[in-house]
This record gives structure tokens, sequence and C-alpha cells, in this order.
DNA sequence: AATGAATGAGAATTCATTCAT
DNA sequence: GATGAATGAATTCTCATTCAT
């Protein structure tokens, strides 16, 4: 009676698992959760419907590790972009490269963003996913900054502050574009603002 | 072929058109847009599946009532607040009754609020709508704090940026609870930011 | 409990009916009709939907009156032109005419024609009116040939073939465009036939 | 947003899809296409409602294929009854045989030719179709018949002008029943018709 | 008589999931 | 493990007909 989700062990069924999570990424990026269907999924991953349900206990299954993979495609740049910073660091110089980054992996996930978050609202497991996510980020910058000298108190906060500035900027950046906004002056608070946050 | 949505006039019909929609904007709020479905719209507002294609072409044209009347629950309380305070106003003050405000309204829509903005990602008409939305808040708080004589310099830039992060904050403060975060601590942050953005 | 269906007698109730008729008869012709709804044909007529179940029992029963208007349509120019015929009559003067003649009434009448005949399939009433119509015709035009002189020996079933002949031949000529026919070679054939039939 | 529909190769499955359109066939046959839902097809072809989805776009697509399966039922008796001519072909005999043939096949296939010919007003690729298929039959007699030695000359004319009369007969013998016309001497009338039009 | 809002059964269609091969 | 045909419950939407006013 149990569900009994297949353990890929050899590569090339571990292989086949990637090809779905990776088709079901490109749908839900481009029609969302519920505008994409399980025999879509396989086509696209070039397999048969019956075996998504093979390595899959249902749709949502694909939809968590899909989630998995977004999370390190937002979070291995971030750090890459951290690791390469030279102590002692000046935030005034920080500050501007972070803000690209950040636009940056917008950019490239804006659709696959919306359609997580989405379900994010309905679905534990997902909101889950991505409390765990913010709590990585902020952890590890907080770490890698107070590394770097910035000064410890409040750390958190003001990490996790500065990066929803960062991310509600970003996406205003990638999206919106309402008319009577000026996104370079806009940018140009965020970076102070930002700044600020970590300067005193 | 053509269809046609009954433009209601009379009394009768604006009220049972009012119940459909908050019939919509309850469920949509409890169990999202997807998980809804428009028998039970009708049997929540007490009328036939029949006449809410009466009312609205389809189930979206609901969501798109949903969001009108959302926004009028977003918009209303702030400006209220807004009107009631005096000329100078200072801006220390006003800041955390804003924070306070803004929370509020985010606890009582925080549910529709995801299910719209869910939409928003892979529907046109009803990303449209929400930026329409968001292009009338931030230009009717810039008006009213200009009035209050706040220097009107990139205000708009300064309101639309202020806005996102306090909602940010808000989203953070009723959902997110991570443990590491002291979220007095982080009001604080957040209120000086943003007396920091209306100060110079 | 029984349906009682209004006996229109002030001339402003049947000018009403009639109205509603004639919508039939056009929506019916423009759609057929199963692609009409009862509501469009009120609205073609200018009245309400519920009065429409004040002069009709049911939406069938506004079809077998708009076959009733659609026989006089087809029998009164067929009679008058037959009317103005002088004796003795030369057979193969009359043909052509009555060959323009049925085509002319197809041209005015084919699709509703289509959306009646349609229904004479499922629909007992409407078939027995449409072999009414063709009793009417039938009987009609054998009691004006004999009176005009021609031969009476199996004058129904002469008439009734020639009929059909002409019917058929109308229907090809107005709709159906085979590539491959020349119509105005089939015309020939047909007036032949036609003629042939009542010569000896 | 792709419709596929699946082209079945194995016989398991071209047998299934056969099923449905014979249970369309029926159907449509007993109680019109408007009179039959999806449901029962799938009843009627014992398979569920959701494969007939796999196998036909909707149930227009069904009609379509049961309007081919009916040409097959209408055809094939005729040419199978003209193969059988010994050259050269004696025209007086055969007419008689020809009109008994198509007296049968209607009796057979009345009530589809009906429900069919109904949608062909007002469903323009059923009607598409059913002129190809009016146009198979023409050229395929008119060749059998000039191989057979009879005179090519407006072939196409007369094969149609013979089949349009023979259709229209059959359909009188079959449905109509008018009680003054003695079915018998029409039929010597409609055979002698038609000898006359192979004839010189 | 007249209105047109309201009803609700019924229709077509979709799709996550199962299962025979 | 793999296939893809098959399932059938669920969903959106329509429309002939009724009914309160």
């Amino acid at each position: 009676m149990k569900k009994t989700v297949r353990q890929p062990q050899q590569e090339r069924s571990i292989e086949k698992k990637n090809k779905i999570i990776n088709a079901g990424y490109e749908l839900f990026s481009e029609v969302g959760y519920y505008g994409t269907n399980t025999a879509e999924i396989a086509k696209r991953a070039g397999v048969s419907t019956g075996i998504v349900y093979g390595y899959f206990s249902d749709k949502r299954d694909i939809l968590i590790c899909v989630l998995e993979i977004y999370l390190d495609k937002v979070i291995e740049p971030l750090l890459k972009m951290f690791n390469k910073l030279q102590t002692p660091l000046n935030i005034e110089d920080v500050v501007p490269k972070v803000i690209d980054e950040v636009i940056k992996i917008h950019k490239r996930n804006n659709k696959i963003h919306e359609a997580l978050h989405a379900l994010s609202g309905s679905d534990e497991a997902v909101n889950t996913k991505f409390i765990e996510l913010e709590d990585q980020i902020t952890l590890k910058l907080s770490d890698i900054l107070v590394k770097h000298g910035i000064n410890g108190e409040n750390i958190h906060e003001k990490v996790h502050f500065a990066m929803d500035i960062l991310q509600s900027f970003a996406h205003e950046y990638v999206y919106d574009k309402h008319d009577y906004i000026d996104y370079f002056v806009m940018r140009e608070m965020v970076g102070n603002t930002v700044i600020n946050i970590f300067k005193d």
C-alpha cells in the first residue's frame, strides 16, 4: 500500500531523475506549476509518464526537487562572490557588486522564483525550504562579513534586512517598470541604504 | 459567440456581485486561486453557479475584481492614517505608526496577497492590474507626503522604495520567524532606514 | 401544472410574437438551431427572455413557428409563378423559368432550410411539417398542370419526382461547387430531364 | 497549450479508436450529434471518457471520423456491385440493380446521413469533408463507367446528377410515405430517367 | 403582461495517477 | 525498470427554463 519511491543508485537512474527535475524546472519557469502537467514534464525529459512516478511520489515532489536546485542556483554565485573578497573589505566597494550580482541572479531565475514563491503560501514544505534558503544565506554571509572585519553587532538582522532590500529592489528592477520610477536614482538609494546599515 | 457580462445597476445586483467577490476573496485567501472552484465561490456567496457567470466572464475575472477590493483594503487604512496627520509632520513620529499599520494590513491580507501575487507571474492581466495598484499607492502617498512638507525630490522613488522595505519587513514579521532574528532589533533598523530616506 | 401558452389576440401581442419568430428565423438561419440560445432570440426580437415563454412553450415551439413561415416563403412564389402561366402551356418554356425560380428560392432560404431539415431527422413534428409542405406543393402543382392541359397520368409521381430533381439541383447549384462539375451543362441535363418527364 | 492527439499505431489502439468511432456512429445515428454526449460515446465504446480525448481532439473530431466510415459504408457496396459487372454493360440491366443497392444503403444509413448532413450546414470542416466524399464517389463511379464503355462526354455531370436523383428517390422511398404517391410507378420513372441520362 | 436575474442540471474537457504489458 | 494507454473524478462554463417583482 505504501508508495515507494525509487532511490536511484545507478548513474543511469540519477541521470534520468535529473532530466525530469530539469524539465520541471524549465516548465515551471515557463508556465508555472499549475500550467504544467506531468505528461509534458515527462515528454520534455524524454521519459515516459509512468516512470515519473517511479522517481517521484507525485507532482509536488518534483516541485520540491526543483526548488532545491533553484536554491543552489541562487546561493552558489553569491557565496562565490563573497569568497573572492579581500580583507579588510570596503563596504562602499562591495555593495554595488552585490547589487549587480543579485540583479543577475534575479534575471536568470525570476520566473521560477515567482512560480515557487507562489506555492509557498499554500504548501508548507515549499515554505519551509524557502525559509531554509534565507537562513543559509543569512548565516553564511554574516559569517563571511564578520570574518572580513565588519562589526558583528546584530549582524543577522543587518544581513537579513539588507538581503530583503536587495531582493526587493532586484525584483522591481527586473520586472515592474513603473514609468514614474527612475531606476538609476532608486539604485543609488538602495546602495546608500545598504551601506549605511553596515557603516556604524 | 459574444460573452455578455451583466453590468449591475440596481442595488440588489451590486450587492450580489459583491457577495461573489467577497466569497472569492475569502476562498482565494484560504486555499489559493487553484484550490478554489467556482462552485464553491457560488456556494459561499449563497448564489447559483450560473449567476456567477452572469456577473463575471470567468473565474479569472473574479480574481481581477478581488484584486481591486484587495487594493482598497490595503490603501484605505494607510490613507486614513495619513489624513489624520498634522502639518508639518515629524517623520520620526510617523514612521513607527506606518510600520504598525503595514504589519496590521499584512496580517489581515497575507494569504490573499500571496494568492494574487502568485498569479501575477503567469497572468498578464493580473500583473497589469497589480502594477496599476502599486502605482496608485505610490502616487497617492507621494502626493500626501509632499503636501505635508516633505522634500519632493525623487519622491516617487523614495516612497516606492520605502513601501518595498516596509512590505518586505511586514512579510518577515508576519511569516517567516527565523529563530536567529530579533524582530524588535530589526524593526528598529527598518524604522531608522525609512526615516533616513525621507530625512534630508 | 399545465403550461398555458398565450394565444395572442391583440395586435400588439401578435406583433411581438412575430418579432420573436422573425428573430428565431434569422438566428436559426445564421447559426443553426443549436447555435442559437433563447436569450439571443429575445434580444434580437427586442423583448425580455421571460416573455418568450409567454408566447411559446419552449425553444422547439419557436422552431415550429419559424418552419411555418419558411414554408410560406417557399410555396408562395412558386404558386404565384404557376398562376401566371397561360394555357396551353409549352413545357419547354416553363421548365427554365421554374428552374430559375427554385434556385432563387433556394438562394434566399438555403441556410434556414439546412437548419430546419437538420432537425427533421430527430423531431417528428418538424418532419411532419416538411412532408406536409411537399404534399401541398405536389398537389397544387399537379392541379394547375392538369388544368393547363398536361397529361394527368401519374401526375403526382411526375410532379413529385420533378420537384425532387429541381430541389436537388438547386442545392448543388447554390452550395457545393464541385470543381469538376460544369453547372451550365448540368443545368441543361436537368432541364431536359424534367421536360422529358412531362413530355409523353 | 498544444493538444496532442494520439496517432495509434498498435493494433490494440486502432481497435479502440474504431470502437469509439463506431459508438459515435451508432449514437449519432440514433439520437443525432447534439443528442449524444461524449460520456455516452465512451460508455458505449466501453472506454473511459478520458481516453476519448486521447484519440480525438474533441467531439467534432469524432464526427469527422464517423463521416469517414460513413463514406465507406456508402461507397463500398456500390463499388463492389460495379466491379462485378461485365463489359460492355447494358445500362438497362444495371440501373435497377443500382436503385436496389442505393435504397439498401439508405435504409442502413438514413439516420447518420441526416445527422451528418445537418452538421455540414454549420460546420465548415464537416461540410468540406462531405464535399470531398461526394467528389470521391463521383470520380470513382465515372471512372468505372467509362471503363465499361459508357460514353465519357460530360460523365462527371451525368454521374453526379444520376446520384442526386437516386439519392433523392431513395430518401423518398425510405422515409416520406406520401399517401398519394405510388412508389412503384415512381421507381419506374426514376429508372427510365437515369437510363436516359447515360443512353445517348 | 413584462422583465431580466436566477437557477441548476448537464456538457465538454483536463490531468494526476495507475496499471497491464 | 520502463512504457504509454487508460482511468475517472473534478472543473469550468452554458443555457433552457422559472420566478420574484
